[in-house]
RNA sequence: UGGGACGUCGUCUAACGGUAAGACUGCAGACUCUGGAUCUGCGUAUCGGGGUUCGAAUCCCUGCGUCCCAGCCA
C-alpha cells in the first residue's frame, strides 16, 4: 500500500486476529494470501478502496501475496474499459499484484471439466426449466421448493446435454446446469443452484469461445481454490454464499480457502452504489465518470485527494461486520492531514476585488519572500511581485463589517501576507449599481514582508495578487453531490437523484493567480492560502489554467458567520 | 412470519471475565504573518429484561431493533 502516516497505528481488526491465528496454528504452512475480485462492469470507487486496502494491506504486513483478479463471468455487463480503469485505480492506491493478474475467465477450461465431474458424481443436472419457472419452483423465504421435473435425468442425458448446452444448440436461457442440493434448505442459496447458463455473448477476453457461462457460486471458490488463496475476504451480503462456496469445493474435493465477510463501506452525503453511479453517469447528472464531485478512485484522484490520504482513512475506519456509516467529516480529515503537510502554499484570488495603493509608486514592482510550506522548512520560499494595484477576494472587504469581522473595511488596517499594511482610505463604486469596484488604500512603508517593527498588531491577514502580474484561471467548487446524510433514503415514489444536491458545481471564472503558478501541470497540488485545497484539471490549456478545489480549509469565519446570520 | 448477520459516545473503532479507551465531529480557550496548522480543556456510550460470577460490554436465557437473502447479476 501507499506508505500510510507513520503516526497512524495499524488498527486491528477481526480479519487480521483470524490471519494472525491461522499464522500461528499453521493452517496454511505460513502462507497469507489474498486477492481482489472485482467485476469489469464499472469504475471503483472508495468502498473498493478499503477493500484493496484490506486485502494488499494483509499480505503487505504479513508477507504474503494478493492477487488481482477479474470477476468476469457475465460477458453482458463486462467491458475491457473498466479493465484497464480498475487496474490504473489498484495501482494508484499502491496495490502490488506482482505478476499475479489474474481473470476468473482463465479458468473457464477448468471450471467446465469441474461441471461435468459433478454431473458424474450426480450432484448436478441440466434443467429446462425457464428462469420465471426456476422462481416459482425456488419457493420463498418461509416455504420450501420444489424439486424441478427435470432433476432425476440420468447421469448420460446430463453429460449429453450440457455437452450440446456448450456447443451452442440451445437458445439463451433454454437450459441451465443446476447444483443438486437441497430444495428445501432454509437458505435459498441452496435450493439447486444455477451453476451454468446459455449466454451467446461476446466475452471481452475469451471472445466467442463459450457461449454457457458459469456463475459467480460457481466460479468465485474455484478460482480462489486455484490460486491458493487463504482468506477470501467479501462483503457481508455474501455471507448467505458461504455455505455454497464451501459445498462446491468439498464436492470437488479441491484445496478449500476460508471466506471471511466484513462490513462494505457507507459514508454519509455519498451513493457507493455501482448501479446508481452509472445513472448518474448515463443521465448526464455528473460530467462522467470521473467527475470530481463522483465518489470513484478516477474522481478522487481528479480531485486531488491521495492515495497516502486514503490509506490512512481506511487504516483508521477500520473493519468489522457492524453496518454502519462513516461520516464524510473524517474522509476529509484525512485528505487535509496528508494535504497540509506536502502541499505548496500559493496565492490565488478566486472572486478578485481591485485595490490600488494611493501611496505606493506608480511603476514599481517589489519581490517579496514567501514561504512555500510552513509545516515543511525544506520546500523554500519564493518571490512574488508586489505593485500599487492589486486583487484581493472580495469576501475580504465589507465596507459595512459584521461583529467579529476581521479583515478590511473602511479605516481599517490589514496586513497583506509577505507584503505590507494597508488602511482603506475610501470605496469607489459604480453609481448606478451601487456596486464596489475598487477600493483605495494607503500602505505603511515600514511594514515591508509583511513584519511591523514598532510591534503594531492587525487582526488579520490577507492574500493578494499583484493585478500586473497575475494568471487567469477558472476553478471549479465542489460541494456534496448529495444534499442528504443519506441519499438512498428516497421518499415514497420518487427517484434517489432528488436528493442530489443543486449546488454541487460552482465554476468561478476570472480568478487571479501568482504568477509562479504559470504553466502548473495538470494534477499538480496547492494549498491557495486561506482558502483551501487546490489540484490543476486535465482541462487546462496554456491560455487557462483550471482548477478543482479538492478541499476548502477549516474555516472558524465562515461558521461565526454562519452562526450570526442564524441568530439575525 | 424462514435463514444468515449485527447492536459500545453524535459517527467509526477498541477493550477477548478485572478501572469502558482512541479518532472524527461539536463546544471552549491558547498561539499564530493563512480566522490555516498546532496545542490545551470539556462533553456524551455498553439496546431492554433476567440470570451465572467476588466481578459482565464480554458468558447464558429472553425480548427489541437494524441489515442481507426469493437474478439464468456479482
Amino acid at each position: 500500500m501507499s506508505t500510510p502516516n507513520p503516526e497512524t497505528p495499524a488498527a486491528s481488526n477481526f480479519v487480521r486476529e483470524i490471519v494472525k491465528q491461522d499464522l500461528q496454528t499453521n493452517k496454511y504452512q505460513g502462507r497469507v494470501h489474498t486477492r481482489f475480485p472485482p467485476e469489469p462492469n464499472g469504475y471503483l470507487h472508495i468502498g473498493h478502496a478499503k477493500s484493496i486496502n484490506l486485502n494488499f494491506g494483509l499480505a503487505a504486513e504479513f508477507g504474503g501475496k494478493c492477487n488481482l483478479r477479474f470477476d468476469d463471468t457475465n460477458p453482458s455487463k463486462e467491458e475491457t474499459e473498466y479493465v484497464d480503469s480498475i487496474i490504473e485505480d489498484v495501482r494508484w492506491l499502491g496495490g502490488d499484484w506482482e505478476d499475479r493478474l489474474f481473470y476468473a475467465s482463465d479458468y473457464f477450461d477448468q471450471l467446465y471439466a469441474w461441471a461435468i465431474e459433478l454431473i458424474k458424481k450426480d450432484k448436478a443436472f441440466v434443467c429446462d426449466l425457464n428462469a420465471q419457472q426456476i422462481r416459482e419452483y425456488r419457493g420463498t423465504l418461509t416455504e420450501p421448493g420444489r424439486e424441478s421435473p427435470y432433476r432425476n435425468r440420468t447421469v448420460a442425458e446430463n453429460l449429453d446435454l450440457f455437452e450440446r448446452m456448450r456447443k451452442g444448440e440451445f437458445a439463451d436461457g433454454a437450459r441451465t446446469l443446476r447444483a443438486k442440493v437441497d430444495m428445501a434448505s432454509p437458505n435459498l442459496n441452496m435450493r439447486d443452484p444455477v451453476m451454468y447458463r446459455i449466454l451467446h455473448a461476446e466475452h471481452h477476453r475469451t471472445g466467442n469461445k463459450w457461449c454457457i457461462y458459469p456463475m459467480y457460486d460457481f466460479a468465485h471458490g474455484q478460482s480462489d481454490s486455484i490460486e491458493g488463496v487463504t482468506h477470501s475476504i467479501c462483503t457481508l451480503e455474501f455471507e448467505d454464499h458461504r455455505p455454497l462456496y464451501d459445498w462446491y469445493l468439498d464436492q470437488l474435493g479441491v484445496y478449500h480457502p476460508q471466506q471471511i465477510e466484513f462490513d462494505r463501506l457507507n459514508l454519509t452525503y455519498t451513493l457507493l452504489s455501482k448501479r446508481k453511479l452509472l445513472t448518474l453517469v448515463q443521465e448526464g447528472r455528473v460530467n462522467g465518470w470521473d467527475d470530481p464531485r463522483m465518489p470513484t478512485i478516477t474522481s478522487i484522484r481528479r480531485r486531488g485527494y491521495t492515495p497516502e490520504a486514503l490509506t490512512n482513512f481506511c487504516k483508521a475506519i477500520g473493519v468489522s461486520k457492524t453496518n454502519g456509516s462513516i461520516e464524510l467529516a473524517l474522509l476529509e480529515h484525512y485528505v487535509r492531514e496528508d494535504l497540509n503537510r506536502r502541499v505548496p502554499r500559493v496565492m490565488a484570488v478566486l472572486r478578485p476585488l481591485r485595490v490600488v495603493i494611493e501611496n505606493y509608486p506608480e511603476n514599481q514592482v517589489e519581490e517579496m519572500d514567501a514561504v512555500n510550506n510552513p509545516e515543511d522548512a525544506a520546500a523554500g520560499t519564493r518571490k512574488v511581485p508586489f505593485s500599487r494595484v492589486l486583487y484581493i477576494e472580495r469576501d475580504d472587504f465589507r465596507e459595512d463589517p459584521p461583529k467579529q469581522y476581521f479583515r478590511l473595511s473602511p479605516g481599517k488596517e490589514v496586513r497583506l501576507r509577505y507584503g505590507y499594511f494597508i488602511k482603506c482610505a475610501s470605496v469607489v463604486k459604480d453609481e448606478k449599481t451601487g456596486e464596489i469596484l475598487e477600493i483605495r488604500c494607503s500602505y505603511d512603508p515600514a511594514t515591508r514582508g509583511g513584519n511591523a517593527l514598532d510591534g503594531r498588531k492587525v487582526k488579520s491577514t490577507i492574500h493578494w495578487v499583484s493585478a500586473a502580474h497575475a494568471i487567469d484561471a477558472e476553478a471549479r467548487l465542489y460541494e456534496n453531490l448529495f444534499a442528504v446524510e443519506n441519499p438512498n433514503a428516497v421518499p415514497e415514489g420518487q427517484e434517489f437523484t432528488v436528493n442530489l444536491n443543486p449546488n454541487s458545481l460552482e465554476v468561478v471564472t476570472g480568478c487571479k493567480l501568482e504568477p509562479s503558478l504559470r504553466g502548473a501541470a495538470a494534477g499538480s497540488r496547492y494549498q491557495f492560502e486561506r482558502l483551501g485545497y487546490f489540484c490543476a484539471d486535465p482541462d487546462s490549456t496554456p491560455e487557462k489554467l483550471v482548477f478543482n478545489r479538492t478541499l476548502a480549509l477549516r474555516d472558524t469565519w465562515g461558521k461565526i458567520e454562519k452562526a450570526q446570520q442564524g441568530k439575525a
